[in-house]
DNA sequence: CATGAAACAACACTAAG
DNA sequence: CTTAGTGTTGTTTCATG
C-alpha cells in the first residue's frame, strides 16, 4: 500500500463540501476534461470514488455543467459591452422578451435599482452595437459601458 | 507522398468558424465532457478529425479552456451582487488589487464611464457582503444592485 | 456506508493510407 | 479525412473496513 492516507472515515451527506469535493472542483474548474484517473490521483482516491463524488456534486447541484470558455475577440466580437437597461413604464415584460431574443445579449442578470436589467452583449463593431441596442429604442432607456479589459478573470468562490 | 492539400488547408485566425466547428463548439458548450466518440457521430466525421479540429480551436484561441459551472447558491453563498467602483482619486492601482485578492469577486471587468469597474460578488448574506466591501472604503465608492434571477443564462455568441 | 480492486467495454491516440 | 491497431480510460460488479 502506497497510500495510507487516512480518510478519517465519514463523510457527512448534507454537507456541503469536504475537502476532497472541494479539491475536485477546483481541478475541474481549471481543466473540465481532466480524466477521472488523473482526478483520482490528485485527491488520493480510486476513480469509482471521484466519479461518484462528482455526480453527487451534480445531483445536489453544487455543480449545474460541463462547459467551454471561449474567447469572443477570437470568433470576431471586438466590442463587449455592459449595458443596463430600464424599461419604460408598463414595458418590463416586453423588453425582457427582447433581451432573450437578441443573440448579441450573452447573459443577463435581473437586478436591484434603478436599471432592473444588466446584459452583456457582444458585437463585431461599434455600428453592430448599436444596431443590435435599436431592437430596444422606443421600449427602454439604455446605458453602455464598453468593456475595457478583465481586473478578474471568472473564478470560484471560496470553498 | 502525398500531395499538398488544397489551398485553405489552414484556417485564417480571423476567419469564422466553419459549421462543424460551431457545431462542436455548440456540443461543448452544453456538455464538455462528451466524449470525441459521441462529438464525432453527431458531426458525421470521424473521432480523429474532430479532435484534430478542437485542438486547432484551442490553439487559435477561440476555444479558452474547459470548465464547470456552479450555483452559487449551492455552495452556500445566497446573495449574489453586481458592484460598480470607484476609486477615490489616485487609488486605481490599489483598489484593482484589491479587488484581485477579495475571494468574494468572482469576476471583475474594467469599463468605460464613471465607475471603471464593474464586479460580481458573491456573499453568505447580506452582513457578509458589506464586510467584504469595507475592504474598499476609503479607497472607493461603490454602488451595490444585488442580482434577482437571470433573465439570460451565460450563452455563446452567434456562430 | 463509503471506498477499493478487478473485469469488461468504451474511448483516445498514433500511424498509415 | 478515414480506417485500423494499441494503450488508456471509464464503468460496473463485488468484496472490504
Amino acid at each position: 500500500m502506497t497510500k495510507a492516507k487516512p480518510a478519517s472515515g465519514l463523510r457527512s451527506e448534507n454537507q456541503p463540501l469536504d475537502a476532497i469535493d472541494s479539491a475536485l472542483l477546483r481541478a475541474l474548474d481549471a481543466e473540465a476534461r481532466l480524466p477521472l484517473s488523473e482526478l483520482s490521483r490528485r485527491v488520493g482516491l480510486s476513480a469509482p470514488s471521484v466519479a461518484e463524488r462528482i455526480r453527487r456534486m451534480e445531483t445536489s447541484g453544487v455543480l449545474t455543467g460541463f462547459t467551454v470558455e471561449t474567447d469572443a475577440r477570437a470568433l470576431g466580437y471586438a466590442i463587449r459591452a455592459l449595458v443596463r437597461i430600464r424599461p419604460l413604464p408598463g414595458k418590463m415584460h416586453l423588453v425582457e422578451q427582447l433581451i432573450q431574443e437578441m443573440p448579441a445579449i450573452v447573459e443577463c442578470d435581473r437586478i436591484t435599482g434603478d436599471d432592473p436589467f444588466l446584459a452583456r452583449l457582444v458585437a463585431r463593431s461599434v455600428e453592430e452595437m448599436d444596431k443590435a441596442l435599436d431592437a430596444l429604442s422606443g421600449h427602454a432607456v439604455t446605458s453602455t459601458a464598453v468593456i475595457k479589459g478583465q481586473s478578474v478573470k471568472r473564478r470560484l468562490p471560496p470553498l
